[in-house]
DNA sequence: GTTTATACGTGATAGTATAACATCGCAAGA
DNA sequence: TCTTGCGATGTTATACTATCACGTATAAAC
């Protein structure tokens, strides 16, 4: 996944796939809400924001209080079919459906989009600083952000 | 800067003596509050919220509004004086007093320390994916969240 | 001394997130 | 079948984070 243009229908159909899949297996609950919600992060390549969804799930008729957002959030982001982006407050798909990792993300201030790549969660000046330091790591976040190869180029 | 124990009463009279001495290069305003709130930071090694700041300068007499608090912070932020954690949505002193840098930081999610370790804007994944895809990084974010040295021994 | 730029005071409000408790529905076990 | 327990949802309220807008004060520049 990269800040080039693709047939997104697949990206939506394949991650809500995987997530059935996933949740199958282990007997969870993918319900309407937490269904809907994946559809909404998958839609696009820009990241959400709580409040949005929230709307967008009270447009729908499926809930319109704020914790009906954030326990949806809450479960994808905890099996991993979506992420937390800290310098944006607001939450995105994940990119790789298959297993646990360390997200890393590409923020364009200009046009929002957000692509992610993986990480090693102990790579880095952050497991270097680590080791060094003793600290044992559980979870990182790396965010960059700046412009993307269409708005460095437009500017 | 490590999670050891060292001489903190330093920390703040360094911290400020080079405040002062870049304000006064510059010509820029080290005002009481500003000076105060780099004060506060520099108190601890763990990170302050904006609110418990603002709670302290408001006991103080040195404003009450929640402005107040997010001006003097985006002043010592901007300058290079704190720096924001962004996992934490909280505000910490920069360890490295010298010049501008990107910040790393390691966080125990136990005792709520926070140590700061530099690191290079371009490196690691985040450079790398951003060469890939031809993004421009402007900024980053590189947090780690587990526990210390002390904490991890202690559980 | 006047001008100008910067900082501060203040009230209002926007945006993000969780606590707490009630209810509902389903599935495992008596 | 019953009931018991768990996970999910509904709902109210509230806590926490951040900014806008506008007026005033202060200090440096001219």
């Amino acid at each position: 996944m990269s800040f080039h243009a693709h047939d997104h229908r697949d990206c939506i159909a394949d991650g809500i796939a995987a997530a059935e899949r996933y949740c199958a297996e282990r007997r969870l609950h993918f319900t309407p809400v937490r269904r809907r919600v994946l559809e909404m992060l998958l839609g696009g390549h820009t990241s959400l924001r709580a409040y949005e969804i929230l709307d967008r799930l009270r447009a729908e008729g499926l809930g319109s209080q704020p914790p009906v957002a954030y326990r949806a959030l809450d479960f994808l982001v905890m099996h991993g079919f979506a992420h937390r982006v800290e310098r944006l407050n607001a939450f995105i798909a994940c990119s790789h459906a298959d297993s646990r990792h360390a997200p890393a993300f590409l923020i364009c201030r200009a046009c929002n989009r957000v692509v992610e790549a993986e990480s090693d969660p102990q790579a880095g000046e952050l497991g270097r600083a680590a080791r060094r330091a003793g600290f044992v790591i559980e979870r990182t976040v790396r965010e960059a952000e700046g412009l993307c190869p269409d708005c460095a180029c437009a500017a």
